[in-house]
DNA sequence: AAATATGTTACTCTTACTGTAACAATTAAA
DNA sequence: TTTAATTGTTACAGTAAGAGTAACATATTT
């Protein structure tokens, strides 16, 4: 990956946002609890914004808002939300041997062969949700 | 991760290994059939030489020479010979909220919940061996 | 109009990796 | 014993990605 610091700082502040609906919170405010620089967060939360995750106001009063029941969250949704890159990723843009050597195709190969292990990461990260995780720490889930 | 140039790197350069064995070849002549760098190479296989996959000798007539059946060999093993990292990795150093504030402690949670996605990686690349990739690819084993 | 937000862009710092070069150590052959 | 070939290791410059931050245009409420 790497299972970046950006989805970490993404699942805090949903977490956030999930203790503390239905009250919009600014990037600010969210800033202040999980430690995460607020513009930052901004730039994360406008991405997870237009998967529909969050709802964003501008504006007086405004602020992020959770548009999804935390049960329906998914890791997969908010890493796809924040990363362009697949999980497992493989540079194949690399020279593959000299032109004109009659050295198999590797590059061409390796994105089918990478692309089962990134199945399954997806997999895997499709079946932890937010409400899963703020369980694991004892947090208390508002949402509705 | 990203499964790097460096882990293609070094299934090109064992898969001609395997195709040429048992007669040892320089960093030089793996270079001219892979397009790799030379001096790249030998860092690679000098880390992969170390968990017994191919044996290094120095001197004229040196080279590497795999001392494994490609049947053997999982990319699980090659990707920790040359990766210090975990393959889902996590950077868990990082600043987790302000002091004295009753948050949870996420960092140690993610660890422990990302463990499970890494286990599931290992397992994947447990399961391809070289063999398979260069079956894949109809290249011809010479080993033993 | 003023205050409070987001959205977006840009900039610096750091880290990791790639590609490459250099050279010591080692081995075989002449 | 000298020479050539080869690995092992270190170092260095260039590149790319990410983190952290700042700045400011845009939007919304009071």
């Amino acid at each position: 990956m790497s299972a970046s610091t950006k989805l970490s700082s993404s699942v805090k502040a949903l977490c956030f946002l999930a203790e503390t609906y239905p009250i919009p919170k600014s990037s600010k405010e969210i800033a202040e609890h999980t430690g995460v620089n607020a513009s930052k967060l901004r730039q994360l939360l406008s991405m997870i914004a237009k998967s529909k995750i969050v709802n964003s106001e501008q504006g007086t009063k405004g602020g992020f808002l959770l548009s999804k029941d935390p049960k329906t969250i998914h890791l997969q949704e908010i890493y796809c939300s924040i990363e362009d890159r697949k999980a497992f990723h493989l540079d194949v843009t690399k020279n593959n041997g000299k032109k004109g050597k009659k050295n198999p195709d590797y590059t061409k190969y390796f994105l089918g062969l990478f692309s089962e292990i990134q199945v399954d990461i997806e997999n895997k990260m499709k079946n932890i949700s937010l409400s899963d995780i703020m369980k694991n720490l004892n947090m208390k889930i508002n949402y509705k």
